[in-house]
DNA sequence: TGAACATATGAGCATCTCTTCAGACGAGCA
DNA sequence: TGCTCGTCTGAAGAGATGCTCATATGTTCA
């Protein structure tokens, strides 16, 4: 059944969060709709991407990735010295990103040494690069 | 003078923040570290790619530009029915992505009608959407 | 001209995040 | 074997963030 505008209004109040295709949703073109809903990535993919997005959002760790990019395997101590970060501040970050796979580490005596091990983090970070002027020399990984 | 690295570690607490080339600072490579260091981007290019990571780091707003990057030009009420979201919070996020230029608003009426306006963007999350096996069909920008 | 519509905006609240500080832990050294 | 080194982890505090709710605003309609 056809429910005019004024009604979804009704039924469906602004604030209230809703399921893409709910009929008691306000709509005006819904097919368009409807094909960009199907067209969406899952909840979980859209997740996923976001919290990857989020690695990045970050200025501090921006510049440790972005010190790995350039710099291939590095101890914590060095990565603090080039970052202009305390080397407390860089280990939480390494921790994280190694929670997400986004580096790797191995150890070698006392020293920890890390390098980038996330392609995808790899290839939008040289995207974005490149797009400000700023070409990264990465490494080729050994 | 060359500070032993011994006397590096007391000159410089390992959780104070320092600059980059700071020789006061513990390090192990000071060579890997000042290519490292030269080779990052300015601060405020590094600010500004984390703020536009960040932009894309929620999933509520990578809805909203990931239906734009679909469906070309559409209205708050329509985003917010295919996004399965309120109207309201997607009016907080496009508000946020106006004053950032990533999209751009027309009036038709009563009626405002948001297009995505930024390649770079554009570019990354095209680069994302096709590395999580999502390949974007994004329409051709009027 | 008042009401309805579509959208925008601000405040409040709950939650999240980042940095610092302090201490823990494993490896190496004298 | 005790100390130092390099790194890691947790807690605390300050600040940031996103959603809902309520209200405001401009446009359209009867």
């Amino acid at each position: 059944m056809s429910i005019s505008s004024d009604e979804q209004r009704k039924a469906a109040p602004a604030s209230r969060p809703h399921a893409p295709g709910d009929c008691a949703v306000r709509m005006v073109d819904r097919e368009k709709v409807d094909m960009v809903a199907a067209a969406l990535p899952d909840e979980d993919v859209i997740g996923d991407l976001a919290q990857m997005f989020g690695l990045l959002a970050d200025p501090g760790r921006l510049k440790v990735i972005t010190a790995l990019l350039e710099g291939g395997e590095m101890c914590v101590c060095d990565i603090a010295a080039a970052c202009g970060s305390s080397e407390s501040a860089v280990s939480h970050t390494l921790r994280l990103l190694r929670a997400h796979r986004v580096v790797r580490s191995r150890r070698g005596g006392r020293m920890a040494y890390y390098r980038l091990d996330d392609s995808h983090v790899r290839m939008l970070l040289d995207l974005a690069l490149a797009h400000v002027g700023h070409p990264a020399q990465a490494q080729a990984s050994a």
